[in-house]
DNA sequence: CCTTTTCTAACACAGTTGTACTGCTATGGT
DNA sequence: ACCATAGCAGTACAACTGTGTTAGAAAAGG
């Protein structure tokens, strides 16, 4: 038999490439020469792996919200209540280098509101996911009061679900005005306010 | 001296067609003969009013941000405390079709997080201007017993803000899940709450 | 060592891009 | 009446695009 490779590890290899690129070009940078010189390969050898540029692109998308998907759907370490709420929280924030890398690749992906085919689909997923997570985090709340019991729930998530993806647009656009202790900052303030009264 | 246009209602003119293109078919829809043909003319003529692209992109993109910027120093039609505030909020929300355009205009022109030149410029422009409306709002409500005394008003900045722009967003990218309703829903109660305590 | 499979590079090609350039048209001042 | 010129269309061109095609290199089994 031939020579053998990882290929999901490949593909993945590939897909990182299509990341560095845009963040350094945008979404424009794209091309199937710019992504394989980025890779260090050739756009034969790209297309050997991807049969379409969109093929190329849906993957890498979508390995990306993979990832952030997997950090949500972990086992929290040991926490409970607030401090959970805020870990699982956290994992949707560009707080560290890997996460801000994911939320500028996301965000690239963004600029076609009505866009249609796999990567409207793509975010339609990620969408839904962001939502049930913070979902999930308010629930942790409400399991151990740090929810006051005159809030509602839903209401809750109607507005820190908002809340997450601003404070993420902000320090992904603005890293400087709006570090990471920033974001951090105005998001403990308000779970925190939760617990108090409406 | 030969026939004469109205120099910047022409441009102006080429700028909406510009965000047509880009509402209807994304940023990469741009291209100097889409925009031309949309707007009925040619590339050589579109040339004639913007030297490169670079320049019609720029001029489209401040136009938006003018627009929305007109309609913020506009003095408020009678109203006061929370109504006025809502009615300052509400400015930079994709309530209508008019405002609808500018929100996916401007969020396409965000997809390059670290780009450089006038694009950033303006959006640096934008993105300050959006603060202090949110920071007049907050002056609004202080001014008529709207921010309960025990409130910071930085820090009811720091969480109104990224929660406007994270509405505008979600009611962007899924107008079926989060309709205009919802979103002034979602931004009245939290404007109704800063009157309790924190 | 040799065969077979997998992988890669290189080239080909038609289409699109931004920009430049040329000349035509119509208009307002003289 | 005349004509200088703003406005515009059309063409040209080099660069770059996505996608095919083809031939060769690399590696694991016999």
């Amino acid at each position: 038999m031939p020579r053998t490779v990882d290929r999901e590890a490949r593909r993945r290899e590939l897909a990182e490439a299509l990341w560095r690129v845009v963040r350094r070009e945008g979404i424009d940078g794209i091309s199937v020469r710019s992504v394989a010189a980025e890779a260090g390969t050739s756009a034969g050898a790209l297309r050997h792996w991807f049969a379409t540029q969109d093929e190329l692109a849906a993957f890498s998308l979508r390995a990306v919200v993979d990832r952030v998907g997997e950090r949500l759907a972990v086992s929290l370490p040991g926490l409970a209540g607030v401090e959970a709420a805020l870990f699982l929280l956290e994992q949707m924030l560009p707080l560290d280098e890997q996460r801000r890398a994911e939320t500028e690749v996301y965000l690239a992906f963004l600029g076609r509101p009505h866009a249609e085919g796999p990567l409207r689909e793509i975010r339609g997923v990620a969408e839904a996911a962001s939502r049930q997570a913070v979902a999930a985090a308010v629930r942790l709340l409400a399991g151990d009061g740090g929810l006051h019991p005159d809030r509602d729930p839903a209401s809750a998530v109607d507005l820190l679900y908002p809340l997450v993806d601003g404070l993420a647009l902000h320090s992904t656009l603005w890293p400087d005005r709006y570090p990471a202790e920033h974001v951090r900052a105005v998001l403990r303030a308000h779970v925190h306010a939760l617990a108090g009264p409406p």
